[in-house]
DNA sequence: TGCTTATTTAAGTATTTGCTTAAGTAAGTA
DNA sequence: TACTTACTTAAGCAAATACTTAAATAAGCA
């Protein structure tokens, strides 16, 4: 970046800037885990894999493929990411592989679906 | 989709799938609504304005240019992202610009601030 | 009025994403 | 052993993303 097209307004409190600065250096690593966990939920087929992994308990990429009507490898793509993610994880069963929520990152996945379950967002607790 | 690679194990459970497939016609809105604001979220840059602009209240295209290290432009244009996507607003004082957080949806970003200000919100915590 | 400042918008581009089809793997089963 | 079945992986590609630079807009100010 070029950076001249600055701003000069006297009104700016370098001060403030300043800490800002500090604080978003010290947050660097939170900010890398947690956008890339929440790119993973921004996606509509992600987000309903999760959903129903969530309700369902655990379900296998052919029953996924089924439910959401897209094909096995489109949802198993998916799936990869979330596992690399670190937000699923797997049991193999025979030849079937049942995929399912971690624990880890539950406590952010569960307001997302008391919002599709119409469950609004400001009682979002439920201990 | 042709679907030619379809699993045709018997231990599926139609009935189960039926009606998985049928909560997610009916929750198809809020799929698709709630998965583009995790989008806007799930974006490091985003993240740290959503971060920025809930932690000092209000901060112009400017000073966040300044803070984040990056082109005004750039900056710009996420915060139009954003404002389409009705998580910020700005109201204007002379030539500049202050951007805000939309009260609206500050109850589905909060836990993401806590998470990056390290009180976490499972039972991870370091202090 | 013309010049500066704050910001947006537009156009161009490299990278990433999310699908497709085809091929590969690994666990039953005949 | 060979053939299914369930799934993953790889390659290819169209579309989306996030930046860049340059031009446009619009609000002070001299």
């Amino acid at each position: 970046m070029e950076n001249l097209n600055v701003c000069i307004r006297d009104k700016a409190n370098p001060l403030q800037i300043n800490e800002c600065r500090n604080k978003m250096a010290a947050n660097e690593d939170s900010f890398t885990q947690l956008s890339s966990i929440l790119a993973l939920t921004g996606n509509q087929v992600r987000l309903k894999i999760l959903y129903l992994l969530n309700q369902e308990k655990e379900l296998c990429p052919c029953d996924l493929s089924d439910i959401l009507g897209m094909s096995i490898p489109a949802v198993s793509q998916h799936l990869r990411k979330m596992k690399d993610g670190n937000i699923v994880e797997f049991r193999k069963e025979g030849q079937t592989i049942f995929y399912s929520l971690k624990v880890e990152h539950l406590d952010l996945l569960h307001p997302f679906f008391s919002i599709i379950n119409g469950k609004n967002l400001t009682v979002e607790r439920y201990e």
